[in-house]
DNA sequence: ACCTGAACACCGTTCAAGT
DNA sequence: ACCTGAACACCGTTCAAGT
């Protein structure tokens, strides 16, 4: 065994590990600094030793969202394993997608997405452009599908609310009808540049 | 002239009105019941009567930025004209695109988008998925630069914040290239059906 | 029909101090 | 190196009561 310290103390990957614990069982609204620290059984002030604030901690958050790993393949592939990774916790894309915007966060998909691209025909910077494409198009498509998992809870609580509005995206296979357009529409971009 | 009521008490018009105004210069952080009441000169209990909760005001608000009325057109120029509308408020496509998700808004421009991609040869079906396909993006796009522009504003005030990460969409023609794959690919789906 | 006043149960963040 | 305890300046929402 590895020498246990006296007093069981934590360092940023625990805290990390407990803020994924709060997110899985109540998802982002849940996901409080207070919450986090009873997690840990320790005062909300000890977070501000590993994190300088939320967004920083919400971005290791979404570092273990989105995984460490490049997955080589076609870009319908990469783009399915990137939704599946959003999909593994409750806003995980809405997350995500936050971390992403502040500049918080590397995402291993698009360096693929953009291989792929230049693998598919495009050159570096139209290449660099689909990837952003399909990125935007899958978090934005799994953003709103778990909004609508989170509206559809507290519809069912509160009955008053009306379940069927015209809204977008309500079948799940939309997502794959759409991708199969966006990587159309990058195909189309490489064919059209020969 | 109109007759003055005695008392100068405020409608629902009225109240969304503030909470642009109030929008328009603090931005979403600074959208909170509080300094809309502030903003009308009232107690923020008050604003329960209105609406039910903040985020029917918000869905209000939403609707208020993405204006009523169709406009006909080709799939790029709806694209874009959502795309103006959202750029007109601060964080306008997060509000919109939460609205959206909780089934509190209906889009216009998802209407239009259909109608344009069926003029170009979808069927019904294929057509609704591409408008939800544009709609995504198009939010997608938007919301992550806006997000970007307000982490800049922080940037400038903490100068210790990298200010150019390895990130996604940095320049502003991004959104007309990717725009333009999205287009090519709704084309490409028409073009096969045939 | 529209508003007040007060309360409840929360937030993120800071800071001096402890071990 | 990691944590406590207390405070500050906020949140959204509810509810009885007023006019």
């Amino acid at each position: 065994m590895n020498a246990a310290p006296a007093s069981a103390r934590n360092d940023k990957p625990a805290v990390v590990a407990a803020a994924m614990r709060v997110l899985a069982d109540s998802g982002l609204p849940g996901l409080s600094m207070r919450r986090i620290a009873d997690e840990l059984d320790i005062q909300v002030s000890a977070l501000y030793w590993h994190f300088p604030n939320k967004q920083a901690l919400l971005a290791a958050v979404s570092a273990e969202i989105v995984g460490a790993g490049s997955a080589a393949g076609e870009m319908d592939a990469v783009a399915r394993a990137l939704r599946d990774r959003l999909l593994m916790f409750p806003d995980g894309a809405e997350i995500v997608s936050s971390s992403l915007a502040l500049g918080l966060l590397e995402l291993p998909a698009r360096d693929d997405l953009a291989t792929a691209a230049q693998a598919v025909g495009l050159d570096a910077a139209a290449a660099e452009v689909a990837a952003d494409t399909v990125v935007h198009y899958v978090i934005g498509c799994t953003f709103h599908e778990q909004q609508r998992v989170h509206a559809a809870i507290v519809g069912a609580a509160d009955a008053s609310v009306d379940m069927t509005p015209a809204g977008i995206g309500t079948r799940p296979d939309g997502f794959e009808a759409g991708l199969a357009m966006v990587v159309a529409g990058v195909r189309a971009a490489a064919g059209a540049k020969k």
